[in-house]
DNA sequence: ATCGCTGGAAATTTCGAAATTTCTTCATAG
DNA sequence: CTATGAAGAAATTTCGAAATTTCCAGCGAT
């Protein structure tokens, strides 16, 4: 689907180069796509897509974290279980409550937060920004599409993410590294699970 | 080094508009830094940046190179010999001739589509994009750095590319990995290294 | 002497129109 | 009926000026 800058002036109130520069930031996130004298697009959500963005971040996350349980000391250890402390609070909520709606937008957020403090201490500025940018092109996916949060669905989420911060604290690469797998296997294509193999 | 659109105004013949959107792209492939209300900034060649680069190049070439070598076919080796090919000629006459200044963006442009071709068949265009950005984020580590060639540095590059093809076409996943290691670890500072073990 | 504030200069961002390029439509030829 | 080409329409890019924001130096107070 085109996004032309024109057509997007009446929606938001500013000139057509405004609405341009701001679609040009949005690519280099990669949640928009440009080409050359060609415009914008919203990049499509396929099953493809989502699938490639969910390998991608599973190698970078694996790898982020194998070097932060290497180089992370205590301040890392803290970070990573007050994150996680917030998360769970949060997803116990969605859980009891079953108030998806509401929040959800609290959950992302902590989550994210989560994810990127895993990783925080692999030493590696580049691998963080760019997991940073995966993570939202990861998100972008599930915008719009009608998910069916099953029963137990954040149950069995909790339980991944308590996987992964023990391997992490204990630092099990190997342990880690499947629990890391298994968060987000649910999102890859068979075709791709050769090609990301748990322990790599 | 701040990099002021209205400034290059004069270099190239153009308004400073035109400098500006020409900046932003550059800062999406990563050749240049960009902050909100603060403009744009050439990125620092530093000793921490090129090994940050160096270490995420291995991550991705190792990842792409290994899921290749599972789903790369007949026609995926032939290119990596094609380019691997071409490659070693250029290399030959540098060797040979001694001519590096004619030669050299020949052998970048060789060495960039040899690289390209050993994760072409990895099956994700995210990290195949990915990854042609950090390769020119390598390269622009060494512009205008006087790096000393010396008498048998191409020598043993020719070698390490030769490991590389050899154990690609073999597909020993290990070998392969190390070779892509031995490739790129002269990059890498030594307190990095513990980071970026050889086969991971 | 250091810190905070204010005023002016410089840089960045926004804007709308002009110029260029691409896309669409329709007519004509094979 | 398909294909090629040209004209018109639409979209993208460029441009220079105005508006906003940031940066920096100088003044005054604690």
């Amino acid at each position: 689907m085109k996004l032309k800058p024109t057509a997007l002036q009446g929606e938001y109130d500013c000139a057509p180069n405004t609405l341009r520069d701001v679609l040009m930031r949005l690519s280099n996130v990669g949640l928009v796509e440009f080409q050359m004298q060609r415009g914008f697009r919203a990049t499509a959500s396929s099953l493809d897509r989502r699938s490639d963005v969910a390998r991608f971040r599973i190698l970078l996350e694996q790898a982020g974290a194998t070097d932060s349980m290497q180089r992370g000391g205590i301040g890392w250890e803290a970070e990573l279980t007050a994150t996680h402390h917030k998360l769970l609070h949060i997803e116990r909520q969605i859980v009891v409550a079953g108030d998806i709606q509401t929040l959800l937008p609290f959950w992302t957020s902590a989550e994210r937060e989560f994810h990127e403090t895993l990783i925080s201490a692999c030493g590696s500025p580049m691998l963080i920004e760019t997991y940073a940018k995966v993570y939202l092109q990861f998100r972008q996916q599930f915008v719009g599409q009608q998910r069916d949060f099953g029963a137990n669905y954040f149950e069995a989420i909790i339980a991944e993410h308590q996987a992964i911060v023990d391997a992490a604290l204990a630092r099990d690469e190997t342990a880690c590294r499947n629990a890391i797998y298994d968060h987000l296997k649910r999102n890859l294509q068979t075709t791709h699970l050769a090609g990301t193999a748990q322990a790599s």
